[in-house]
DNA sequence: CGTTTAATTGAGGAAAGTCAAGTGAAGTGG
DNA sequence: CCACTTCACTTGACTTTCCTCAATTAAACG
């Protein structure tokens, strides 16, 4: 592997901001943990050991462990309805993975190399966590939840199909209606279609002619320009996930 | 605007699963935060008000404060170098925004309606979770570089041009193996194309269209499939950042 | 009610997708 | 050590989709 050699004494999370310019400060990236720390995270830690190829965890699965790999590359990646896959992260050493919010893994993880890893099982850490902290911790599910739902805004570009990326957008709005308690027969869109438009990263005309295009299939209907109700939920749960554009006569 | 009445007790931190059906699990938005928190948080914080489409921060600018939204929908967003932007995220009740690694907001904020938010000067917030946190802390550094690494995977994504993608691919292996203290005159990449083309959301032909001809334009050489060396930075910088495909005659 | 801004619609062109065939590299077994 | 097999990658031809740009219509605001 092209790692340098590690001296193994504890788990180590790493930080190097994503958005500055690698020649602009050299060697920035940042030991989170001070000796101490990483002492007392090698009390509940274990080492494991991936081939190649292995598949670590599988979305969906019951979360038990956090990794910090030591060792190698890994990616974390989500399946598609359709089968297709969208890569989320790629994972190096000092990097955490298998995080989750409500008890179950938000990607697979499989070793893009050989892997060597930290194994965190989450009850210790999160009885470690208790000790030291609390509003933290809620700080970290919230910032968590965050890390989420940018990883779903990268999935929603991933799609090519305008189409696709405007009924996700429109799901992404439903949850949020659903989660304040209101009724979700009729989806509100606070925002202009411009805005719309840079967050699917497409054209104003192509937000316009999604939404006519959707109208004239029957999947959704919109009374005005800032509602939409969804017609067939159906197709619209496939298509929202899928790479065609259309879906094969969904009966 | 369209959000219910809100009792003004304090800071309310909300989470919601993204990746969630709207449908299976309704009202499913958790309040993060005990009483007892908000009440505390309350104390270091204030309340603002910002009228529709208000500049609420500029990307860059130090950061003074983290933002709690009561009312209203906030957009955050990247200006890149084109001028062109990029919605990272939209923010409702109850979601935070305003956090930062090194002391600048990653992030524009913009108000797309009338927005009423907590302000929380970050000197006391942080001060706060020192009192209650230690470990904690470094954990939610470690969770929003994650964050913002995906953030980034959206920017990338939003990009229309596969030259573009893999250059800014280029520049996310590069900046992470500076941060190794590694030589950055030749890229390693890890991992095979089809992983490259899932991670950039393009086919595997696309992917090696992509990378002939940037070489044809002598703006990167390979040596072998996983070994690139940046020939022209300054028309590397320019094409990451851009939504042209070629740069007018950089010289 | 007029003016400004936002949204839609249409036509032509550019870029990537798809599918299939060909080439190269890597790993396997004699 | 070399031949063989296999898998990864590249290349080419054709289709699809969206972007661009401009003109038109609709909505928002004073």
């Amino acid at each position: 592997m092209a790692d340098p050699p590690v001296r193994l004494q504890g788990p180590a999370i790493r930080a190097i901001d994503p958005w500055l310019p690698a020649t602009s400060s050299p060697g920035r990236m940042r030991q989170l943990l001070s000796d101490d720390e990483r002492a007392r995270l090698a009390s509940i830690a274990s080492i494991v050991r991936f081939k190649k190829g292995a598949l670590i965890c599988r979305e969906g699965d019951g979360t038990e462990a956090v990794f910090n790999i030591t060792i190698g590359v890994v990616k974390t990646y989500k399946t598609a309805p359709d089968g297709s896959k969208h890569i989320a992260e790629f994972l190096f050493p000092g990097d955490l993975f298998g995080l989750s919010q409500e008890g179950q893994y938000a990607n697979s993880a499989k070793a893009v190399t050989a892997v060597t890893a930290y194994v965190l099982p989450i009850s210790s850490l999160r009885t470690h966590l208790a000790k030291e902290a609390d509003l933290a911790f809620h700080m970290v599910s919230k910032l968590y939840q965050g890390l989420r739902e940018a990883q779903r805004h990268a999935f929603l570009l991933a799609n090519r199909h305008a189409r696709s990326r405007v009924l996700m957008f429109l799901q992404f709005l439903e949850r949020l209606q659903a989660a304040k308690g209101e009724p979700t027969n009729e989806i509100y869109l606070p925002m202009d279609r411009s805005d719309i438009a840079e967050y699917l990263a497409i054209s104003p005309p192509a937000v316009s002619r999604a939404f006519r295009s959707l109208s004239a299939d029957g999947i959704i209907a919109s009374r005005d320009r800032r509602h939409v109700r969804i017609l067939e939920r159906q197709t619209l749960e496939a298509l929202a996930g899928s790479q065609k554009p259309t879906v094969p006569t969904v009966r």
